[in-house]
DNA sequence: GCTCGTCTATTTTTT
DNA sequence: ATAGACGAGC
């Protein structure tokens, strides 16, 4: 067990009281996931049989790794630990249990968007408009309640008002409707676990026997259900490790309770208790920005962390005219570190509050030839081409579920349209049978037309079609001759729109997804693939080995480190955002947000806010975060923007407000005026213009080396695709690469 | 039943 | 700015 030594003393102390519960309250950067990773280390090599261990991380992504880590420490036998989040790892219990609650081995999962239709569709059977209450309003009330587990029935006895009488009517038909379409939802993942326990002692004194040892992850962000779920677990050995940091708990908008943290040693009175103070990871004057501003929230446990790091340089606030000047500065500050420090891109993070603000740094990054990726904004497998193919999918493994019906039953258009839609829901309704089971007593539902109905029979036997199918081919072939015979790919390149050449191109890469599970997964099935799909996180997919600029909210960022970190935007409305001002609670987790942001920073952290920002399509002003003034000025060095004498003149857009807006005043004023010290002289490198055809051996500021490929258009929109000897091809715009000859 | 145009909300954060 | 929802007209 020599790795031991690798850590420092507390480290050490954490990892090897292995019996009862212990809380490691863990600091950023205090090496947190080194010693989880450690601790299921050393579990094995005093031999505990890895699959007796049960750990609980925040994202796939962490679990991967950390398995990885601990396979290099131990062995291969490591890859039988049970590790990976809440939502995959019950959602695996509850796939082997499912026939215990009522529910089949193959139930569907339904996403955020799933649920909130469905909600839609229960409100409506009760004559709700979402007029009245916003559908939403109505998911994220059940949600809450699920999470601190209370059912329909409590909720209704609780309610206070008429729209809270009416909202438990809707969650106690949203709970059937889920259950008659053989369905859960993501918080059912954590909640009907509880529920299986509960009323099958057997079964989790089976579950007890199988897991002698859990391990949490990111335990300030847990909630209710999830704590709970993991006490009955515990029940009987306590052999329960939690990690966290209240400082980092930014997860109370979907129902984290940072009381679990602060309950843990009530429930767990035995519970050992490990404080990792010394930061590894940030110099001293990042961690001092961090502390100071931490400070100022009143709910939290005492900590110091302090480093023995160098001081580095003075964190700095860039000050910025709008958001256009904020992506220019980053990009300068990015080119003079590449310079001057010989960095790679993929030192740089760049941070943010919202997905929105991504467009205008993305802007600046694309134009100027920087490679970047962005973690989030619309996940792929919520796009609509890709949920259309899935919900076939979905269909053949659950004929119940009824949302992907609603999907699929006219996707591609069929002639079935929302009349016959309603006849078909009604008649289910009347009778509580599910649309599909609705759709095999046709013959009855008499108010639905003859051509309809045919219609109806043809998508019926599609499906029974690809039901016994899926039993003779591979899943790759099954997903395959099914989006061909849907003919929707030959939809989207009939179309021909760049829209819909996107379409076209998602789901070819949703085909080559099923290939590539299929290959991992020799004997993975459809449920299998489902399943993974639905809960995958954006972070998931980030691979941090590729040489690019990062850019992702705050909340992703949780977690990972980068040398030099940005944290864009940190100006009153937006850090902290607007509707978190009011109460104290709110305001305090949008400060731990920040303070994340912060402490991703290994060497250099630069903060940069604007005065004016596009909110809506409109520019509006902005002044600085109340954060910043809490941080005080003598631990900021302000970098003002070498153009803000040209602020004023972007200010045109507010003038009158009824007078119709004329082209010529929404363009900005011209980049190559308005940052000549920064940019450079577009127009004189062109031209220069080095002779561009196929062939060319050209050289790259940030890919290097590389030989055209292929030159399309020409003038202003000229642009070249690259194979560049370490970057791989990449689609260029001649006017903005600056390609010299190599 | 489908298509086109207008209107509207959308920008928190996510498994 | 823009995508999705909704309603009028074919």
């Amino acid at each position: 067990m020599s790795f031991l030594s690798e850590l420092n003393s507390v480290q050490q102390e954490a990892v090897k009281s292995l019996n009862g519960p212990v809380m490691i309250i863990a600091g950023a950067g205090s090496g947190k996931t080194r010693v989880l990773t450690y601790r299921v280390a050393y579990l094995i090599s005093c031999g505990v049989p890895p699959y007796q261990i049960l750990a609980l991380t925040f994202t796939n992504k962490a679990a991967n790794e950390m398995k990885e880590r601990i396979v290099k420490l131990v062995g291969e036998k490591a890859s039988d630990v049970w590790m990976g989040t809440f939502h995959s790892m019950f959602a695996r219990v509850l796939r082997k249990e499912a026939p215990l609650l009522g529910y089949t081995h193959s139930f569907t999962i339904y996403d955020s968007d799933d649920s909130q239709k469905a909600v839609r569709r229960c409100m409506e059977k009760l004559n709700l408009s979402v007029q009245q209450i916003p559908a939403q309003v109505v998911c994220s009330r059940i949600s809450g309640a699920k999470n601190q587990l209370i059912p329909p029935a409590e909720y209704a006895s609780l309610a206070a008002d008429f729209m809270d009488e009416k909202i438990g009517q809707v969650y106690a038909e949203y709970v059937a409707l889920l259950h008659r379409s053989n369905s859960m939802d993501f918080d059912d993942l954590l909640v009907k676990p509880i529920e299986l326990f509960k009323k099958h002692p057997d079964t989790l004194k089976k579950y007890h026997h199988r897991f002698k040892f859990l391990l949490v992850d990111e335990f300030q962000d847990t909630n209710r259900a999830q704590y709970e779920v993991i006490k009955l677990l515990a029940e009987g050995h306590e052999n329960i490790c939690v990690v966290g940091d209240d400082a980092q708990s930014i997860y109370a908008f979907r129902g984290a309770d940072i009381r679990n943290i602060l309950d843990f040693s009530k429930d767990y009175p035995k519970a050992q208790t490990f404080r990792l103070e010394q930061n590894y990871r940030s110099t001293k004057n990042i961690l001092a920005v961090a502390d100071t501003l931490i400070k100022f929230n009143v709910d939290q446990l005492k900590k110091d962390l302090w480093t023995e790091n160098p001081s580095g340089e003075p964190v700095r606030l860039l000050s910025c005219v709008d958001d256009r000047d904020e992506g220019h500065q980053i990009l300068s500050v990015i080119r003079e570190e590449i310079a001057a420090e010989q960095r790679a891109l993929r030192d740089f993070a760049i941070l943010y509050r919202t997905n929105a603000q991504s467009r205008s740094l993305e802007d600046v990054l694309r134009r100027n030839g920087v490679p970047y990726v962005i973690v989030g904004g619309i996940r792929f497998y919520e796009r609509k081409e890709i949920k259309d193919v899935l919900a076939y999918l979905r269909l053949l493994v659950n004929p119940r579920d009824d949302e992907s019906l609603l999907r699929a039953i006219n996707t591609p258009a069929r002639g079935i349209g929302d009349t016959s839609i309603d006849r078909l829901t009604e008649f289910a309704r009347e009778k509580t049978l599910t649309l599909f089971e609705s759709c095999e007593r046709l013959s009855e539902i008499t108010a639905i037309q003859e051509r309809t109905r045919k219609s109806i029979d043809q998508f019926k036997s599609f499906l029974k079609k690809y039901v016994s199918l899926r039993a003779k081919v591979s899943l790759s072939e099954l997903a395959r001759s099914m989006v061909d015979d849907l003919g929707i790919l030959r939809v989207y390149k009939d179309e021909g729109t760049a829209e819909s050449m996107g379409r076209w191109e998602n789901v070819q890469e949703l085909l080559s997804a099923i290939t590539e599970f299929g290959d991992e997964h020799p004997d993975g099935t459809l449920e299998a693939f489902l399943e993974e799909v639905s809960l995958v996180a954006d972070i998931d997919g980030w691979d941090e080995t590729r040489n690019v600029v990062t850019l992702m909210t705050l909340h992703a960022s949780k977690g990972l480190e980068f040398p030099v970190v940005f944290v864009s935007g940190v100006e009153e409305g937006l850090l902290p955002f607007y509707s978190s001002t009011i109460e104290r609670g709110e305001l305090e987790e949008e400060r731990r947000l920040f303070y994340v942001g912060i402490t991703r920073a290994q060497t250099k952290l630069f903060l940069s806010k604007t005065q004016m920002r596009y909110r809506f399509g409109e520019s509006a002003f902005a002044s600085p975060s109340r954060f910043l003034t809490e941080i005080g000025e003598d631990k900021l060095e302000i970098v003002e923007g070498k153009s803000s004498q040209g602020a004023l003149h972007t200010g045109g857009r507010r003038g009158l407000p009824h007078r119709p807006k004329i082209a010529s005043e929404r363009t900005p004023v011209r980049e190559e005026q308005f940052f000549a010290d920064q940019s450079p002289d577009y127009e004189n490198e062109s031209q220069e213009s080095i002779e561009i055809k196929q062939g060319t051996a050209v050289r790259h500021e940030m890919f290097g080396k590389g030989k055209v490929v292929r030159v399309s258009g020409k003038g202003d929109t000229m642009k070249v695709v690259v194979d560049f000897d370490d970057y791989g091809v990449k689609n260029l715009l001649v006017k903005f690469a600056r390609l010299h000859p190599a």
